[in-house]
DNA sequence: CGTTTCAACGAGATCGGTCGCATCAATGGA
DNA sequence: TCCATTGATGCGACCGATCTCGTTGAAACG
């Protein structure tokens, strides 16, 4: 009772293993890091010391300090954490940065912004080489918060900025392409289903004032781009509404869209998630789509190609876009410049949503 | 041209900063991280003076290290990064993780495990506080890394062990449910379609020895399950197909086992991703869900609920079992002695996806 | 006016490793 | 035999911040 046989009270530490085995840090550092460079007879004193004292190896937190990298990248998203798991697109989007930072060995860090206060913390102080910032709006504070760390960056579908590298997607031609195939179909009366123009979802139609001043880039370009193709067909402007991406807005719109104008025949959606919804809704209410209704979608997720009917829609490269962000990072640091642009291509994908109009 | 105005070389510190302003790290320290503690006209000089070294705040590495947390929980998975993010059963589990972490305000790690090297390093070396263990099979050297590195950790789906924290559910009483179900409706001829038997999916029949060898103690507890169902109902030994996840494999499980025995009318299936694939395959083969066959599936996604018809199932709390592990590890550490076990329950949900086998 | 008290701040010791360089012995060739 | 080379180790200096004490000064108190 008298001593305690085993010193628990303190973490054994590579110094503790190297006093114990006779020998200096620097060799106990070698036998777990690069063992070819100790004598076997040393490398077994060390193991045995480093056993008998229950040392576990090297504390990454004291290497890391050393090193200076993490070895991991981070990705940032406004809203909570599992808002990284709810949504089919965010999912590619992901599957592609994942694939990329395995190929070249690296973890991944997920950061959560689900406020201002937190964004500002988690970015100051997250353990990474390097951030992926998504779903941004213009002038969105990560992207200052991540300039204030000084650390690599990659915003993506985001306005070019002076200094950091863009990921991004053609949304105005996207836009102007879906609109374009219907309006060869024969289409007229349109209904332009979008995301949120503010930070917070405002179901409900929107006008051209607020259009304009749409906090995400995102929806700016792409409202402009239906609003061009319209245009160029000659036809007056067409009902905007913004639906979120749920269920119930998406109902919501559909509804109003149809009570303002009965003379409507086609959807077009902010994402096949809602044109999805739009199509389910409009079964529920016993109509057809492509007989009735034309939708066309966005993004091209999986969903999107096994449901029936089949969705047209503009087929955005999500994994792509995740592996290009993370290249950028990891990649070539030659000309740590910022700046770089890449601008993946779009395709519009001929599903079976969408058809001439019933001649009335 | 002497000297350069900036010393951009080096990195400023803490200390570079103390010495500018002539105060303490201390006090420099408490500037940033504790404001109320320095008086004003203090502060106000510290921080100029870390303005104009470029002084970006404090370095997280150099806090890690004294701080010993991390605060953030490593998610350990078999195989590549990206299946987090390719599976939907793995992705509503994340949801869960993430939605506790975020409460707690954690962060989330993803570490790969694709080969046994990078699994022991990527283990040894995480920046996390903890570990949840996820797609285990029995003995599986994730384990044994996790409990060499010394941090709690939680293992999801795996035997009882001494010393660590597992969350699950009752597989078996989940595949008998699943089998009663159908044997209630009047059925007696099955097809059990189960995941990978080995490491290494092989499509094929399964027989018995292979299926009391199985690697994963998911896959034993529930074909023991569907057996003793079957046994109980004093009907034979029904055939068991491994088919992996994926479409092809499903393929070639039903082909073979409509060929080996016609009079099959219920397929017992691993996932609800297994059985929609079951579906898809049988209607592209003419053959009508419930009409000709009986197909149940297992986990209770979101696609199941909306697919046509709606999939009759057992539910398992996916989201639950996220929020569990993440409770377990970074909740009440008074009794760390580990071994504690959260069994979460199951329920069959009812869809639209079996009925009673057609009279032949 | 002496003493207590408390806030503000400084000094120094960690936290746990890794890296560069010096050292020392052994080996090999001239 | 002697010097150059090679390989194995030791030594000490960082990496960057935070925590624990102890000190100081001034206000407060009797």
């Amino acid at each position: 009772m008298g001593e305690s046989s085993t010193p628990h009270n303190k973490t054994v530490k590579l110094a503790d293993v190297a006093r114990a085995a006779g020998v200096s840090q620097g060799t106990v550092s070698n036998v777990f890091n690069r063992p070819g460079l100790v004598s076997e007879q040393l490398r077994e004193r060390v193991e045995e010391a480093a056993k008998s004292l229950g040392y576990r190896g090297p504390d990454p937190r004291g290497r890391l300090l050393r090193a200076g990298r993490v070895n991991a990248i981070g990705v940032v998203t406004v809203g909570p954490l599992n808002c990284f798991f709810d949504d089919q697109y965010t999912r590619l989007f992901l599957s592609g940065v994942a694939k990329a930072c395995e190929a070249r060995g690296a973890g991944i860090s997920l950061v959560s912004a689900v406020d201002d206060e937190i964004a500002a913390w988690n970015i100051r102080t997250a353990l990474v080489d390097g951030f992926i910032l998504n779903c941004l709006n213009e002038g969105n504070m990560l992207v200052e918060l991540a300039e204030k760390r000084g650390l690599p960056f990659v915003a993506v579908d985001f306005p070019v900025g002076p200094g950091f590298d863009v990921v991004r997607i053609d949304d105005y031609r996207g836009a102007r392409e879906a609109a374009q195939h219907l309006l060869d179909l024969g289409h007229r009366h349109f209904a332009v289903f979008t995301f949120e123009t503010e930070k917070e979802v405002r179901v409900g139609f929107v006008d051209d004032v607020r259009a304009e001043r749409a906090s995400f880039e995102v929806v700016r370009r792409r409202l402009t781009g239906y609003r061009d193709a319209f245009r160029a067909a000659g036809l007056p402007p067409q009902p905007v509404f913004e639906t979120g991406s749920e269920f119930d807005g998406v109902c919501a719109g559909v509804d109003a869209v149809l009570a303002a104008n009965p003379d409507t025949t086609a959807f077009v959606c902010a994402s096949d998630r809602v044109a999805l919804h739009v199509i389910a809704y409009l079964r529920s209410l016993g109509r057809k789509v492509p007989e009735d209704f034309s939708v066309i979608g966005f993004d091209g997720i999986e969903e999107a190609a096994s449901s029936i009917p089949p969705l047209t829609t503009i087929y955005q490269p999500a994994i792509g876009k995740g592996e290009a962000a993370v290249e950028l990072i990891l990649g070539d640091k030659s000309d740590d410049v910022g700046g770089r642009v890449v601008e993946l291509p779009i395709e519009l994908i001929r599903g079976a949503s969408t058809s001439s109009p019933r001649a009335k």
